[in-house]
DNA sequence: AGCACGCCGACT
DNA sequence: GTCGGCGTGCTC
């Protein structure tokens, strides 16, 4: 027999594939491509994946080493979704043993075998009598008898237990002979009834028309941005859509955003279909994210929920792919493997030749700029539900006006009239704490990080100065540390002390904190808001938190503390975050007949793209961010790359990204085309995080090709840099956070 | 990234 | 005398 070599895809971030010659005993043909093998790698054994076998290898004799053995009788990724990772890796120039573990549950990555969960079963023996003498005395064990005797096909141990049955029961049953016990595999059987479990919503127009749109392209690729202001109805669009191709037996997949996308949306979906709905998001468990994993694959889960990682779910026939929140940052993945789910969504739909809807009330740039230039199809949705109008915006020029805890009078007596008229507030300020930094009026000592380039934020409530970028927390001084002043005063605010300000402004109502801090025990965010649905006079107050999926109907004003931090920010992506955090929290306010009304606070109420917006909508403030785009030759009219390092000595990192600017100009040399322009190295803008100095080296170019091959020759060579073992580096692709 | 190997400081 | 600090080098 000739020698056989596997060329497998290793979970290091190395990148290059490792070849082990195939074990003997097992027949060629079992060798396909997207298999997992276990081999011995270093001192360690690791699960591999099957790029391709091979009649030879480059790799001296000696160091070929044999695999161990074959963890799948099919592949667990077939030729379509391997594709998908191929790429996925190729573009973020990313280790493909690497990402093929970024695209794996964990049980699958460990070696556990691809097959659904096994349950214990229990199966009365044929000749099994309840009138046994030998239960005779034993009622527990004669009720557990009587009640798999009902169940000719058995009764699973989660069953009997939910009887009140023990275990100790059921094992003397086993022990008789009297019962039999076998491990099942759990297959979800579809339910029955037809399709629809609840009757669909009826549309109106701009709805029919989306939905009309979509239908005529669902065999075909096809990408639709719907563009529907809060409360349009997006969801009943996709449920419309999404029952089509369930009607024609295929398969859906909604991405959905991190955080409090929560229940009631999932639960809207969970409820009008009568079909298996698989959820993949961060609070499943390791089993049962594989558990969906397969269910999805094996076409035993018609739709598929799941934050950025379910892009990667197998599908035995997907037929649509719907994209909420298109504009959330969090599809896109801030470390590893730094991929954006939405763009590879797209990249997987062009594949499949099937069509993609994503929504949102604030689309983001790079999708306008697509729905702009034709390879969107954009389809608006202008009318709000019901009675629901519009908010009104008001700019509050705070520049002249004293600010108590952030709050200016003015609010303050917009927030007592609300409540008066037994209405609700909300109160938004992106930032947690009591204050964001705590000086000594003495001598201007300011509570630093010892390990970040960083102010200590002050926690009243724990008497704690604390650092949002390490985690580091110390206790409150009482005295200067520099002059031993006891003049220590809180400086700004946020939300712990717009909390103490609120509640001692309006004793009699009661206000709700929602940020990371209030809500760290499980559950507390809903109590929480079910407070706030009752829908009595309340102050509403929190972060970002606040701003994603939740409808607060008796909300009727809309109060945001500090816009400023959007509009001079060297990110420039600053201003059009700011812009969908003021849309979408204006949008969570005046669902009811009251319209809403929007306060923001501002020490450049006069700014051009705040008036823009607030006047004029989101989608004229993003014309006119798209301009300065343009103009300014920023994404999405140009691509960027992102090359970070970081190391214990600031040195290290700036060598090594000194030693990448040098080799990138040797390739660029060879290309007669040298379009990629390069910018550093500089330090990045928090210089020292974690005690780690970290530097950066930003890569741009009109042109995606020239950028891409520049990158790939790049990190091929940057790999066996001796300053590259120096510092901790990493390579981001179309990176939204340039820090 | 892991992990082993290897060479110098404060402990049972 | 050893446990353990992290520099250096390797993984088919």
């Amino acid at each position: 027999m000739p020698d056989l070599y596997l060329r497998l895809a290793l979970p290091t971030p190395l990148r290059r594939l490792f070849d082990y010659r195939a074990p003997r005993g097992v027949p060629a043909e079992h060798w396909q491509p997207g298999v997992r093998v276990r081999v011995p790698f270093g001192s360690r054994k690791v699960v591999g994946i099957l790029v391709e076998t091979t009649a030879t290898t480059d790799i001296p004799a000696g160091k070929v080493r044999d695999a161990l053995e074959l963890l799948d009788e099919r592949p667990l990724f077939e030729p379509p979704l391997l594709e998908l990772i191929r790429w996925t890796a190729s573009y973020y120039q990313h280790s493909l043993g690497d990402t093929f573990s970024w695209a794996m549950p964990a049980l699958l990555r460990q070696g556990e075998p691809a097959t659904a969960q096994k349950k214990l079963f229990y199966q009365a023996a044929a000749d099994a009598d309840i009138a046994d003498e030998r239960i005779k005395n034993a009622p527990r064990q004669r009720q557990a008898l009587a009640a798999v005797l009902q169940h000719r096909q058995g009764m699973a141990h989660a069953q009997l237990h939910n009887l009140g049955i023990q275990k100790t029961s059921i094992d003397a049953l086993v022990e008789k002979g009297l019962l039999f016990q076998e491990l099942r595999s759990q297959k979800p059987a579809r339910p029955g009834g037809p399709l629809l479990a609840q009757p669909s919503l009826v549309l109106n127009a701009e709805q029919q028309l989306a939905v009309d749109a979509v239908g005529k392209a669902l065999h075909r690729h096809q990408v639709f941005l719907l563009a529907g202001v809060t409360g349009s109805g997006k969801t009943e669009v996709y449920l419309h859509l999404i029952e089509q191709v369930l009607k024609q037996g295929r398969q859906v997949l909604v991405l959905i955003p991190e955080i409090n996308l929560g229940p009631q949306t999932i639960n809207r979906f969970r409820q009008r279909f009568n079909v298996r709905v698989a959820l993949l998001h961060s609070e499943v468990n390791d089993r049962e994210r594989l558990n969906a994993w397969l269910a999805a694959r094996d076409g035993m889960a018609e739709i598929v929920i799941g934050t950025r990682s379910a892009l990667f779910t197998p599908f035995r026939d997907l037929g649509l792919i719907v994209i909420d929140e298109e504009h959330d940052s969090s599809y896109k993945q801030q470390d590893g493997l730094r991929y954006h789910a939405r763009d590879l969504a797209l990249v997987r739909a062009r594949r499949l030749g099937i069509a993609v809807v994503m929504g949102s009330a604030t689309p983001s740039l790079e999708s306008l700029h697509n729905a702009q230039s034709g390879r969107y199809a954009l389809l608006r949705l202008n009318r709000r539900a019901g009675a629901a109008q519009a908010p009104t915006f008001m700019r509050l020029d705070v520049r002249s006006l004293p600010l108590d805890s952030g709050i200016s009078l003015p609010l303050q007596k917009a927030i007592e009239q609300t409540l008066a008229a037994g209405q609700q507030v909300l109160v938004f300020l992106n930032r947690r704490g009591f204050a964001p930094v705590l000086m000594c009026q003495d001598c201007g000592w300011m509570g630093d990080c010892h390990a970040c380039d960083a102010r200590l934020t002050l926690h009243q409530r724990y008497n704690e100065l604390r650092c949002h970028h390490c985690g580091h927390i110390e206790q409150r001084p009482h005295a200067c540390p520099k002059c031993q002043s006891l003049q220590l005063h809180p400086v700004g605010a946020g939300t712990e002390r717009a909390e103490e300000r609120l509640q001692i402004l309006f004793p009699k109502i009661p206000v709700v904190r929602i940020d990371r801090d209030s809500t760290a025990r499980k559950g507390s965010l809903d109590a929480m808001l079910n407070l706030v649905q009752r829908g009595e006079p309340c102050i509403l107050l929190g972060t970002q938190m606040l701003a994603k999926g939740h409808h607060f109907p008796a909300v009727t004003l809309v109060a945001i503390l500090n816009a400023d931090g959007g509009l001079f920010s060297a990110d420039f992506r600053a201003s059009e975050r700011m812009a969908q955090l003021v849309i979408q929290v204006a949008g969570r306010a005046g669902r009811a007949e009251q319209p809403g009304r929007v306060i923001i606070q501002s020490h450049v109420a006069d700014h051009p793209l705040l008036i823009q917006l607030t006047e004029e909508g989101y989608f004229a403030f993003a014309r006119q961010a798209l301009d300065e785009r343009r103009v300014a030759q920023l994404p999405p009219y140009t691509h960027m790359a992102l090359l970070r390092a970081e190391a214990l000595n600031p040195q290290h990192a700036d060598d090594f990204l000194r030693d990448a600017v040098s080799l990138a100009q040797q390739l660029q040399q060879h290309y007669e085309d040298s379009e990629v322009e390069l910018l550093g190295p500089v330090a990045a803008p928090m210089e020292r995080r974690s005690g780690r100095y970290r530097a950066q080296l930003l890569f741009i170019s009109a042109q995606r090709q020239p950028l891409h091959r520049l990158l790939h020759g790049l990190c091929f060579n940057l790999e066996q840099l001796t300053s590259a073992r120096q510092a901790r580096w990493s390579l981001d692709v179309d990176p939204i956070d340039l820090y």
